[in-house]
DNA sequence: ACTATTCATCAATAATTGTTGATATAAGGA
DNA sequence: TCCTTATATCAACAATTATTGATGAATAGT
């Protein structure tokens, strides 16, 4: 069973890339505490409406955020799931790297001498 | 003890950003594998050497590849380091995330029911 | 010393991403 | 219906990032 690279790597990559940027962090910070409509974020972020707005749809688009109208309000919180999703991509990656450090010094698998 | 934001923000950014590409992350899980030279690397992405060096660079800067002179070889591998900052980065934004919406929706802090 | 190999860097250009201000849409209240 | 508020989208522009081909620097073999 072998993932097909392309697609993983790309959609990895994206995932990442929304994480790319200090706005985008803060929003996410901000958001950690619970859900808030995007004019509490304006006001916490201190920046233009329009300029959150296109942030905002970056980290929905790659699934870190979740948005819920209600009225004239729009909601957005924090997607667990894609968080989720992008720690055990790392997760992997460390794993991984790990087992072929080890394989590669001659260590037995779980030695922890090639850390 | 705040840790002071903006400059967390930008590293954290610079980091994330450094992975939001898909030939870097093709990179790392290649030398996932274990240390491999530049010359490696060409082949095993089929790629331009310049262009293989701007993304190691990339990496390098970001904290993620370690390299290594021997010779007119330079070996990259990971740097585990890099990895586990990154990794804990977004564990700490999801505990985060979790306690406030467990906050917002009344739930004792570990109780769990609002995954 | 000459040559070949490995890798980094640079300059030019292309492609992508972010910002700003203006406009559109949708909802609710008068 | 008209007005206001909240948010999204768009178009123009600015800034950043990636790709390519060429050149440079270090190392090693002859």
């Amino acid at each position: 069973m072998t993932t097909s690279t392309a697609l993983d790597l790309d959609s990895a990559a994206r995932r990442h890339q929304a994480l790319a940027d200090p706005t985008r962090l803060q929003i996410l910070e901000t958001l950690a505490g619970g859900e808030q409509c995007v004019c509490d974020l304006t006001a916490a972020l201190r920046t233009a409406q329009s300029r959150l707005s296109f942030h905002l749809k970056a980290l929905r688009e790659a699934g870190f955020l979740k948005a819920r109208r209600s009225g004239r309000w729009v909601y957005y919180s924090i997607d667990p799931e894609g968080v989720a999703q992008t720690r055990s991509y790392l997760g992997e990656l460390a794993d991984r790297a790990q087992a072929g450090a080890a394989s590669l010094c001659g260590c037995a698998p779980d030695d922890g001498c090639c850390s």
